[in-house]
DNA sequence: CTTGACCTTCCAGTCACTGTAAGGTTTACA
DNA sequence: TGTAAACCTTACAGTGACTGGAAGGTCAAG
């Protein structure tokens, strides 16, 4: 199969796989006589863990990392399972960040009348000096 | 004063305030004889209120508007108010997004044994076809 | 007089792609 | 048979918001 196809299999765009073949983090792929490359079901599966690793918040070095231990059936769980609580407090911690700023933006924007005039709190919060 | 001391009282660091003036979101500092930039305590401000904005999670070209709206007395206080109302949509469906990953980590883990074994619901989930 | 802490510019690298250009190949259809 | 659309290829530039580093000029202290 063709790239483009190998692409709806995987839920991966083109460039994004030819992207992961030029960073080594998938074996170049074989070519036909034409020169386009070949997938077969085994590399779809793989393009599609990927596609869920990164759709899940790892990068694509911890990607690759879970796509190594998914290959080696030598493999101990308690690695990927590592890796996926590690994922998981740094994903909490950024979610506390994102929902603090959230609190902040509402708490300025509350204190703004946001009409045509042009006192505003908003402008005021982030020209203070202390925060 | 100095590009350091600038820094220092606005809590950007002196590459990023080189970095401002190069994509032109502050106005070239004046520069004293030897060639130093200089700065006064209102361009710190200004600096200052780029930094808070970059904080509460305005990326460059919304701080930029925000800084002009509060260099600009006939503003109309809705405009701000306006940017942090659509900021904070985005950020509500980023956070909501984010969760969502966070929830789907932590029943994966919860599935996998997490020992010396290789069974790892983990890497089956990720290499499903159906999510 | 030298050392170290500043400052300058310029260029490269980050991350994970995406866009675009310039070309070759295949397929469908008239 | 011609041709147009829809593929495919490589290569390079751009994104955002910096950060790191090189190579060199300046300044203050001892």
């Amino acid at each position: 199969m063709n790239i483009s196809e190998a692409a709806k299999g995987s839920g991966l765009s083109a460039k994004t796989i030819r992207y992961y073949e030029e960073i080594a983090l998938i074996a170049p792929a074989s070519r036909g006589g034409n020169g386009y490359r070949q997938y077969d079901q085994k590399a779809v599966k793989e393009l599609r863990f990927l596609a869920h690793a990164r759709e899940v918040g790892f990068d694509l070095d911890e990607s690759k990392q879970l796509l190594d231990l998914s290959r080696n059936p030598e493999r101990q769980s308690g690695h990927a399972r590592d890796l996926v609580m590690e994922k998981s407090r740094k994903l909490q911690a950024r979610i506390a960040q994102l929902v603090a700023m959230q609190k902040q933006l509402l708490e300025m924007a509350s204190r703004c009348r946001g009409d045509e005039g042009p006192e505003c709190a908003i402008l005021e919060d982030l020209a203070a000096v202390e925060r």
